[in-house]
DNA sequence: GTCTATAACCCGATAGAC
DNA sequence: GTCTATCGGGTTATAGAC
């Protein structure tokens, strides 16, 4: 790993365990093992320094996510699966976690790859909330768009649920009221039909 | 107000606006007037003023959502009612956003409070299912805990989508969709009684 | 591309007069 | 209870040699 990458682990790391603002270029630098003149060579500062980390994370956690929710087969599993994944809730999450960091929030190029990131995972999880309406696993009343924030709200809510709680079954518990909700709902839908006939 | 009161005022604010690391003494101070020495005769330092900021900000916000779930009337309507409050999703939620600032997540003092809002919340809403559920306007396959921390999380989580997407569209759209999918399942448990009989 | 030295400023906290 | 003055240290960033 070059310094540059270890300039940039080391920024993601620390922006993760302590934020953006209580990060500073020094702790950077002892924890990359990188000298001062170096840091500089590669960044014009820290501001430059958390995007690239911020751009790193979202690089890193987005292909993962995407590729749960692309693959084939039944549309509701991927759904299932997407609400089933580990997770560290506690160590919150690398990407929804800096839309809670008001000096990140605030600043339009540092909370651009995380917009992009979310809105990524919000059509592809619209994708497949049609796939299963059009094949008839949910009811047609339901909204794709709503529905796949209400999913991706849960996880991140769930954080912060288990946080404040200092433990991880809140995190668990809203994702495993969303999957039976959905599942209870995917039932109705499935005796609806049969009604009809 | 006093001196005491508006540094509590100021030092939640500016925690709300910036954050607890990027938040300083001189800040506040300016912010609300009070000198140098008044504060640190009021308080120790930042953390005891943060403590005392954080536990106005839960003891200022929670009584509105316990008296929306404490209400009489229709169980479903208050989960509903809770659903729909008014927000600013842009600004986040003075409690849950401190869940996501590191150094307050790791400090078990500063926490305190957050937790404890949290687990009323969470007590509450409880009780509103279980009500819901004795009524027979959900059925009793789902599990209290589950939807309580999904409802919940979906708030907390929506705040999240909205700030990533600088669009309260996203915290509107995760609500709707929990109180769509609730419905759902109402009618389904309605549905079911009548073909019992 | 990496190093050391240093600038200029702000931090959180304390001292002690009034 | 509030004021001004100040401390010791850390902050982000720059300068300039190698």
């Amino acid at each position: 790993m070059d310094s540059r990458a270890r300039l940039v682990q080391a920024m993601s790391d620390l922006m993760w365990e302590r934020g953006y603002a209580a990060t500073s270029p020094r702790e950077v630098r002892e924890r990359s093992g990188v000298g001062q003149g170096s840091m500089y060579h590669h960044f014009a500062g820290k501001h430059e320094l958390a995007l690239a980390a911020l751009e790193r994370n979202c690089a890193d956690l987005l292909p993962a996510t995407e590729a749960l929710l692309a693959s084939t087969g039944d549309p509701l599993a991927r759904i299932d699966a997407y609400l089933s994944r580990e997770h560290q809730p506690l160590k919150g999450c690398k990407v929804g976690r800096m839309t809670q960091d008001p000096l990140v929030a605030s600043d339009p190029v540092l909370l651009a790859p995380v917009r992009e990131a979310f809105a990524t995972i919000h059509e592809r999880l619209v994708s497949v909330i049609k796939e299963a309406i059009a094949l008839g696993e949910l009811g047609d009343g339901l909204d794709p768009d709503e529905l796949a924030s209400m999913i991706t709200a849960t996880i991140q809510g769930g954080y912060v649920l288990a946080i404040a709680a200092q433990d991880s079954r809140p995190f668990d518990e809203a994702r495993a009221g969303a999957r039976h909700l959905l599942r209870a709902v995917a039932l109705c839908a499935v005796q609806d039909r049969k009604e009809q006939k």
